[in-house]
DNA sequence: CAATGTTCGCGAACAATGTTCGTCCCAGAG
DNA sequence: CTCTGGGACGAACATTGTTCGCGAACATTG
């Protein structure tokens, strides 16, 4: 038995890191995710990962471009139309995201230049060509959208807590934004107080299509 | 001289630590601000934090909250136009709220209702309300709104970094960019590659009026 | 082949951070 | 006056990212 067990496990490497990562986000959500969690899924020792990373953003940053080297993104001719094609390329970016707790938070602040970032860039920039998108149009829609599923994956990938002095851990979180604008101030928010009763019924997804709606329509009028 | 040192020092209030730690996100960012420099700054101990905010979380969501109260919120008459009015509303907020680096990472996942968070979602609706917007659609925009100006202050609030292969730390963000695309295996990123000489020179502010016309047109036609 | 250089692997240690516990002190109520 | 509740806060704890130093393995050179 030799002192450095090296024979006893495979050699350690950026893919094999990245794995754990994303296994570990998986299961508990990027900021729970150590470095020594992700080297004890390896088993070795933390120092061990910065012969492959430079640390554990420069890890995550890694984490992040394999997922999405890795997400759905469905043909130009799906739904007969360049925008449906579009609104399911951002769907299941913004799900495969959503599936790594928190991951997308990464990315905020950044511009992301790996082989699977661009992936996406090019292929949401080829369908803006088929549908006529001016390409000074569409780099700017690059990087609405790029922020836009980052976000939009963090709210996906756990449940809304809500915060502030109306929050009840016992309700659902509509019943908790309802109940928070039920009891404001009417004289200080009389359109959130008079909403209170009246706010619609719209599940995630329906959020998610006007979410992506929105952001289609609004880049073919401006 | 007692071992209190009560006397000499204003006593601590919520509004107080709020303050302090809304000078030091302001001078160093979100992420590098501590219990302990907070705790500092008001020549205390991090354990009396405790007393006025169940945890770290706790004491950033106090802190949103209360730039939102603060973030200029313009007429409803400006411009004559209530879109203009919820643009500049939108913007003044990424902007207030961009003065506190990383701060408005802090929303994502969460639904604000906290007073100040309630003061733009009422000061919103009612501009919406003004163009017409329907309840229902106006109430989703709220949420995309949210998400938006949370995400959006983020990336505005520090230079955006490149992370990626081509990423060079010698030169500006849009040479990166462009470097990257020329760079790209022409072959796999066909479009992109094409549009490295090309990309259009868009500054921060066109790209954040571009963002939020966005918005505006997309939930008009939602 | 032996010596040397390089790189990987990783334990030990360090600095730092959020948090809890226990104690003290003060103000207010009974 | 006593008791109680709450603020203040030092000490300590558990944990985390990171660095340092060393051994082992491998590649290269003479």
């Amino acid at each position: 038995m030799t002192r450095r067990r090296r024979p006893a496990k495979a050699p350690l490497s950026r893919a094999a890191i990245i794995e754990a990562t994303l296994t570990l986000i998986s299961a508990q959500g990027t900021r729970a995710v150590t470095l020594r969690a992700v080297a004890a899924a390896l088993e070795t020792g933390p120092a061990s990962l910065y012969a492959y990373f430079a640390n554990r953003d420069d890890l995550l940053y890694a984490a992040l471009d394999a997922v999405y080297e890795r997400c759905p993104l469905p043909p130009a001719g799906l739904g007969g139309d360049w925008r449906v094609a579009l609104a399911a390329s951002l769907s299941g970016t913004i799900d495969a995201l959503a599936s790594y707790p928190g991951l997308g938070s990464v990315a905020l602040g950044t511009v992301q230049l790996g082989p699977g970032a661009m992936r996406i860039s090019e292929h949401l920039l080829m369908l803006m060509q088929l549908g006529g998108v001016p390409d000074e149009t569409a780099v700017l829609a690059l990087d609405l959208f790029a922020l836009f599923v980052a976000a939009s994956a963090v709210e996906h990938s756990a449940p809304m807590r809500a915060v502030g002095a109306g929050a009840r851990r016992r309700q659902d979180l509509a019943q908790q934004v309802s109940q928070a604008y039920a009891e404001a101030a009417p004289e200080r928010y009389p359109r959130l107080h008079a909403l209170s009763g009246k706010l619609p019924d719209a599940d995630e997804p329906a959020r998610s299509r006007f979410a992506i709606n929105t952001l289609i329509n609004g880049i073919t009028l401006a």
